[in-house]
DNA sequence: TCCCAGGGAGGAT
DNA sequence: ATCCTCCATGGG
């Protein structure tokens, strides 16, 4: 088979938008690529790559995907692949959770009235924690167009190119070990600047063993966050993006220049919090939902409250989700 | 030109 | 613990 579709309909739980979720910045993995009618990616299958388009189908409520494949040059589709898509992209989406039980759980609080305005947006789960990892470390004080192009540009130079059968050429994200071994300057070429450093010595200790994903993974959050803030490059903020979007850790809630904000603004009436203080804050007040609870924030925040930090405790536009 | 971006390291207090 | 400056790059 050289191409296949399907749709993905009754797994899915509760609403979906899938644009809001793609262009939502999360470092599980760079954005997909623009296509026609959706957005595409190279996705790794046992034995080869295949070109998964996706595009919404149905409404945000009564959500379906519809799923377009296209093998690498050399590599057949066979039946059993469109499980292993359709497995990939459950996941990557967290469709199988029910976001309706966090809209209903959280409907009287603060979030109750943002809920309505980002409907469907979900947590991403990426699906190669390194990927996740080496993008987090990326994001750190760069805008999400920056980072994007980046890991593309990364890829491109240090993975070798894929065909697949409609004459797109994709460039996988590279091993672990490449960017351990990667000329820092070449790095740097790619324009991540003062970066590159931290991205070879994570990769590094990725291959030697010394940071283990499946030990992050076995050793709970708070444990798991001290001991990667031990990598140079990593600090709280980079720690949850990956903890969050690479392990699917929820209880991880990334405090960024906005979410530092919007919680001093909308928690506390303007007085300032510290990072650490608005960190705690979010897990102690939502649990295992801080870090949906931090994604909604921060896109409240960013799409309804404005583009622009003012660092004045009184911002020009009053931040009151209630209203909208 | 200047400012800022989903921060972090190294330093001083 | 909490503040400060510097760090590279690119877009507005």
């Amino acid at each position: 088979m050289q191409r296949a579709n399907f749709t993905i309909k009754d797994g899915i739980k509760g609403p979906f938008n899938l644009y809001f979720t793609m262009k939502s910045g999360q470092t599980a993995e760079p954005e997909w690529q623009t296509a026609a009618s959706g957005f595409w990616e190279g996705i790794n299958l046992d034995g080869g790559f295949v070109k998964v388009t996706v595009s919404q189908r149905g409404s945000v409520d009564e959500p379906e995907l519809f799923v377009d494949a296209i093998p690498g040059r050399g590599l057949s589709l066979q039946p059993g692949m469109m499980d292993v898509i359709r497995d990939h992209l459950m996941s990557l989406f967290t469709l199988g959770y029910d976001l309706e039980s966090f809209y209903s759980k959280f409907r009287g609080d603060i979030i109750g009235g943002i809920i309505p305005k980002v409907r469907g947006l979900r947590l991403m789960h990426g699906r190669s924690p390194f990927k996740s990892l080496i993008c987090s470390i990326l994001s750190q004080h760069a805008t999400v167009l920056q980072w994007n192009l980046w890991a593309r540009r990364i890829s491109n130079l240090f993975s070798q190119p894929v065909k697949f059968d409609d004459g797109t050429v994709y460039h996988p994200f590279p091993d672990p070990r490449t960017l351990a071994s990667a000329d820092i300057r070449v790095l740097e070429g790619c324009g991540i600047g003062y970066r590159a450093r931290y991205v070879v010595e994570a990769s590094s200790k990725v291959v030697a063993g010394e940071l283990s994903f499946s030990r992050l993974r076995d050793m709970g959050y708070l444990e798991a966050r001290s001991e990667l803030m031990e990598v140079r490059g990593i600090g709280p903020k980079v720690a949850d993006c990956f903890l969050l979007y690479g392990l699917g850790m929820g209880e991880a809630a990334p405090v960024d220049l906005w979410i530092h904000r919007i919680v001093s603004e909308l928690y506390f009436n303007g007085a300032k919090v510290g990072k650490e203080y608005a960190n705690r804050f979010l897990r102690d007040r939502y649990g295992s939902y801080a870090g949906l609870a931090q994604l909604y924030l921060y896109h409240y925040g960013r799409k309804f409250w404005g583009s622009r930090y003012e660092s004045s405790s009184s911002p020009s536009k009053p931040f009151k989700p209630k209203d909208g």
